[in-house]
DNA sequence: CTTGGAATGTCAACAAGGCTGACGTAGTTT
DNA sequence: AAACTACGTCAGCCTTGTTGACATTCCAAG
């Protein structure tokens, strides 16, 4: 937290100029950001939405889904039709719940394990080149804007926090 | 280019863990960066797409349907939908190229300049605040990462560099 | 001057993945 | 027993992407 330039840079950071630069590197980045894992599901049956289902099924194992709904932001029809060729398929399998039996506890198979791990090799290869090449304080700054840019609600799914706090 | 912190962090900063933490933060982030438009077209008869071509519209006054077509990365067919409905309602208008005279040069009308700046006026002030909130440092950092995150072709775009090369 | 290719528009059909609304069925809570 | 919750499902709609096929218009090169 030191040695911010004081040269006026400090000001002009904020143009109209310079914020619309970043929209537009939010924009093209996201792009390449998504490109590696599609590329890989349009040779199956599957589309960005399944990778995102499995993605978080595999962070938070044992998710209802509840949970992954409020994650995905979707109605539940949305991610139903996702969820029912992903059970169709032995990628994903949902236990009933212990303490409440009418939850669904969505658990990846080894053959969703095997397609998450595809996806998200393939996605963290190309962070981790940009990482790499833009550096340690460059990626903490990354981050830090990226959070600063989120919905309270998504920054507390980020977080990973609970969500009760009420 | 100087100071890299030397004490592991520049090691730490690449483990699985850290790599994935950036791409749940470009994915939450990016939803907070498209919710503030989506909300103001959504009650119009418009959608993101049409934001996507105002803006590039805007931002290169006199662009051809074929420069528009590379930086959107879509096809012709999908782009001229929407391109239609913003001519029906008077928000773009197409000029006939005075050089080749096949091409249609896009500009924004009147309405759609106001359009363009309703839509990024509130995309602009989430930007703002979070950049804001992170400072200048964290700032280039954001579009550093960003950057080396592009498809090489699209980072041209994004420096707006002629695509002639060759 | 003719002809090939480029830039553009358009019709038709289709797919993915969002959405709303309406129900049905377990299972839990009061 | 009644009410509420978690989940699934049918049906239909919208936006935005895709292919494929064609028609125009115009530039440029032979």
């Amino acid at each position: 937290m030191a040695e911010i330039p004081t040269g006026g840079e400090s000001l002009l950071f904020l143009t109209d100029e310079q914020v619309r630069k970043g929209i537009e590197a939010m924009y093209f980045a996201y792009r390449g950001f998504t490109a590696d894992p599609d590329r890989i599901l349009d040779g199956m049956d599957y589309g960005r939405a399944h990778h995102r289902a499995v993605h978080f099924i595999n962070r938070s194992p044992g998710a209802t889904v509840s949970h992954l709904l409020a994650v995905l932001g979707v109605t539940k029809q949305s991610l139903n039709r996702v969820l029912r060729t992903l059970f169709e398929d032995g990628l994903v399998e949902a236990r009933v719940g212990k303490k409440d039996r009418r939850e669904r506890l969505l658990h990846l198979t080894e053959k969703g394990s095997a397609l998450e791990r595809a996806l998200s090799d393939a996605q963290r290869a190309r962070m981790r080149a940009a990482y790499r090449a833009a550096g340690p304080q460059a990626v903490q700054g990354f981050r830090t804007v990226l959070e600063a840019m989120m919905d309270p609600e998504m920054r507390r799914q980020y977080q990973g926090l609970r969500e009760g706090g009420k």
